[in-house]
DNA sequence: TTGTATATGCAACTAAGTTGCATATTGGTT
DNA sequence: AACCAATATGCAACTTAGTTGCATATACAA
């Protein structure tokens, strides 16, 4: 019994490829106006009706997921083989870096089951700061 | 020495009155539009742009919060006495209860510091689940 | 090779949020 | 009370993100 790949689900077209190729490369979340970008700059047409079907198809499979940083527009990033994990946003300079501590949300998550009977089924968790390098300049 | 009141540091007029006075009475965070239809209701007359504005001078005046819960627009909320906390937000019925739990979360920011050397100076954390009410239903 | 499900493009739309500018209001000063 | 400058408001026009309907193109299995 073989799974199919995740992002096999549907047909792997053109821009389906290339949007994961952008995705692969990039090491922070994508939102669409820039992946439209990106696109253009390969010299790839692709409308942006399209792009936002593929996300929605890409989420579905579980390929990628949205993440929200505060930013206008919504973004979004593979999910790789280090799984579910949260970010680090650097105020100054907007670089994203990844980061994960489950053990402890999850305690916090049978806490809140246990005192509200709130079943948590997801959590966003996002740091802003200052990264190691704009901590320098002034 | 005085410190003035943080939501008098600019003129208190109508707009901004009942915009405090529906924050006060809403126990959600409440968005641009959300707050429009409110003062309608009420048959205050108020632009969108004024709004907008006050809402910035509001959390330029540390007297409001923004929040962000996935949805399209950006929610606001009074910054009351029981201080920073986090949310829970059921899938289903789309209601918004409050939680708090900064500890974890302070020994969590004392260990980005330690290992990346990332100053956190703010962070976003939202629970999505079942509210006690919603997961009876079927 | 052909048929059908899926994917795409385009145009028109909604909705949130922003900007410039002209006018109105406020509240302190004389 | 009258005046003035600072602040607040309204309006229109704009930008940007995201959505929808529909017609056409493409992939791929039979």
């Amino acid at each position: 019994m073989t799974t199919p790949h995740p992002t096999s689900t549907k047909r792997l077209t053109a821009v389906r490829q290339a949007l994961l190729a952008i995705f692969k490369k990039s090491s922070e979340p994508l939102s669409v106006p820039t992946m439209l970008k990106e696109l253009k700059r390969k010299k790839i047409a692709a409308n942006k009706t399209t792009v936002y079907r593929q996300l929605e198809s890409l989420l579905k499979a579980g390929a990628v997921t949205e993440v929200r940083i505060g930013d206008r527009a919504k973004q979004y990033e593979l999910v790789d083989s280090t799984g579910h994990h949260h970010h680090l946003v650097c105020l100054r300079c907007k670089k994203v870096e990844d980061i994960d501590f489950p053990e402890e949300l999850e305690r916090q998550e049978k806490n809140i089951w246990k005192n509200k009977k709130f079943k948590v089924l997801q959590h966003n968790l996002e740091f802003f700061g200052l990264c190691r390098n704009c901590q320098k300049k002034k």
